[in-house]
DNA sequence: GATGTGGTGCTAGATTTCTAGCAGGCCGCT
DNA sequence: AGCGGCCTGCTAGAAATCTAGCACCACATC
C-alpha cells in the first residue's frame, strides 16, 4: 500500500478499470468485464482488480457473496483532477476555452433547466468578478 | 502504420509522452524530455517517439538538424475526444454537470470577457432550444 | 585532421504488464 | 453425500513495455 499520487501511473489496463468504477461508481469484477470495449479475461480483470487494491486505489467490500469494488479517490477529487488534468493539457490551462468547447459541441443537447442553471453560474461570477 | 483507433490503446509512457505533445503542439525529444514529470532516458524518449510515429500517432519534420514531433490527429479532434471521455467516465455523460465543475473551480478564474463570451453561447443555446 | 558536441537508428535484454488456468470455498439442489 | 454454479486466491509464464548503450553522422572548433 503505497501513496496514491496521481491516477496517471496507471498501466493501460488498470486505467481501464478504474475508468469503468469511475463511471460506474462500483462495480464487481463481472461488471467491469462487461464495460470494457476490448476485454480480457475474466480473471486477468480478477486480478487487476487485486492489483489496483494493493495500490491503493480501490477497495472492495463483501456484499451477497461478492467482491464490490469501489474506488478510494472520492468522486469529487477524481473528478477535479481529471479536468485539471484535461484543461491544462488540451486547452492550455485555459478554462474558458475548455468551456467554450464544452458549449459549442453541437452534440450538447441541454435541456432549458441546465441552461438556465448555468446562466445563474456564470452571472453569479461575472457579479463576484468586479 | 495501422489504424487509429482512438487514444486508449497507448501504454503509460506512450500517453505521458503524447501529452506532452497536445499540450506543446511540437516538441523536440529533449523537449518532451522536460516535460515529464518522472522521466526515462533521453534515448527511451527517442524510442518512444518512434514507436508513436509507426503506430501512426505522431509525425516529425527535420529543421534545423534536429527532428520536431507532432501529433497526427488535428488538435481540435484530439480535444473532442478527450472531452467526450471525461464528460462519459466523470459526469455520466452529461455536458451541464461537466460545465458546472468546470466554472464552479473556485480556481476558475474567468476575465469579464470571457464570461460575456460564454454568456453568450448559452444565450445561443437557449435561442436554439425552444 | 583530430576532437567535442549533439543529433539519429537500432538493437538486446530487464522489467512490467497481462493473462489463463488451477485449487479451493460457499451455497443450493437432488 | 454428491454435483454444479459461482465466487475467491494464487501462481507461472507469455507478451508487451521500457530501457540503456552502441554505432554512426553532421557540424563546429581547435
Amino acid at each position: 500500500m503505497k501513496a496514491i499520487k496521481t491516477h496517471l501511473q496507471l498501466s493501460r489496463r488498470e486505467r481501464q478499470i478504474m475508468d469503468v468504477l469511475f463511471r460506474l461508481g462500483k462495480a464487481t469484477a463481472a461488471e467491469v468485464l462487461k464495460a470494457i470495449a476490448d476485454p480480457p479475461s475474466y480473471s486477468a480483470v480478477r486480478a487487476h482488480l487485486r492489483t489496483l487494491e494493493d495500490k491503493g486505489h480501490v477497495t472492495h467490500r463483501a456484499e451477497d457473496m461478492r467482491y464490490i469494488y469501489v474506488p478510494t479517490m472520492r468522486p469529487e477529487q477524481a473528478r477535479r483532477s481529471a479536468v485539471t488534468h484535461l484543461v491544462d493539457t488540451f486547452f492550455g490551462g485555459s478554462v474558458a476555452q475548455a468551456a467554450t468547447a464544452l458549449l459549442d459541441a453541437k452534440s450538447a443537447r441541454l435541456t432549458s433547466e441546465e441552461l438556465e442553471r448555468l446562466a445563474g453560474l456564470i452571472e453569479e461570477a461575472r457579479k463576484e468578478g468586479r
